[in-house]
DNA sequence: GCCAACGTTGGC
DNA sequence: GCCAACGTTGGC
């Protein structure tokens, strides 16, 4: 079993969001970056991820989903007028990949990036050092680190 | 809202 | 295959 953290803008999609669907279930697609892409392709069913919340203030781990389905050809890739399609994307060898999640529940109250840099553990979490990855791995010991902060 | 960091695109 | 231009992400 491996741990994650997908982040997502809370006007885009949240927490909030994700609690109204059926069962708490989403399609985790739109991914468009090859290293995030690598890591959906990693990922097993059972295996469990950080929500985190981006950009808003203030930036946040607002739960844990557990992957539901391991990666898949992303649909919206192949949609016309979708403003994620990809015109270059072959439907025989579809180029993005998506996966699915399911709420498990909240962290309570929310663990706040501030809160993580304090940690002196965790100052190697992907999260706090490379901005840009909206898919990345987390160590079962930063995944442990943080749950203690809410026990 | 700004802007640094970074990924992608496309001309050569 | 290089690299300048451009677009996007996301912390601040």
């Amino acid at each position: 079993m491996s741990y994650w953290l997908l982040k997502t803008e809370p006007s885009d999609f949240s927490w909030e969001n994700l609690k109204q669907k059926p069962d708490g279930r989403e399609i985790w697609d739109g991914v468009r970056n090859y290293q995030a892409r690598k890591y959906l392709r990693e990922m097993q069913a059972g295996d469990r991820a950080f929500f985190y919340h981006s950009k808003g203030r203030p930036q946040q781990i607002v739960g844990i989903v557990e992957i539901v389905r391991a990666a898949f050809p992303d649909p919206t890739q192949f949609e016309p007028g979708h403003p994620r399609q990809d015109p270059k994307s072959n439907p025989a060898d579809p180029r993005w990949s998506a996966v699915e999640v399911k709420r498990v529940r909240d962290i309570h109250p929310p663990i706040g990036r501030e809160e993580l840099k304090r940690i002196p553990e965790l100052c190697g979490m992907v999260l706090l050092n490379n901005t840009r990855l909206s898919v990345q791995p987390v160590s079962g010991k930063e995944w442990e680190i943080i749950l203690e902060l809410r026990a």
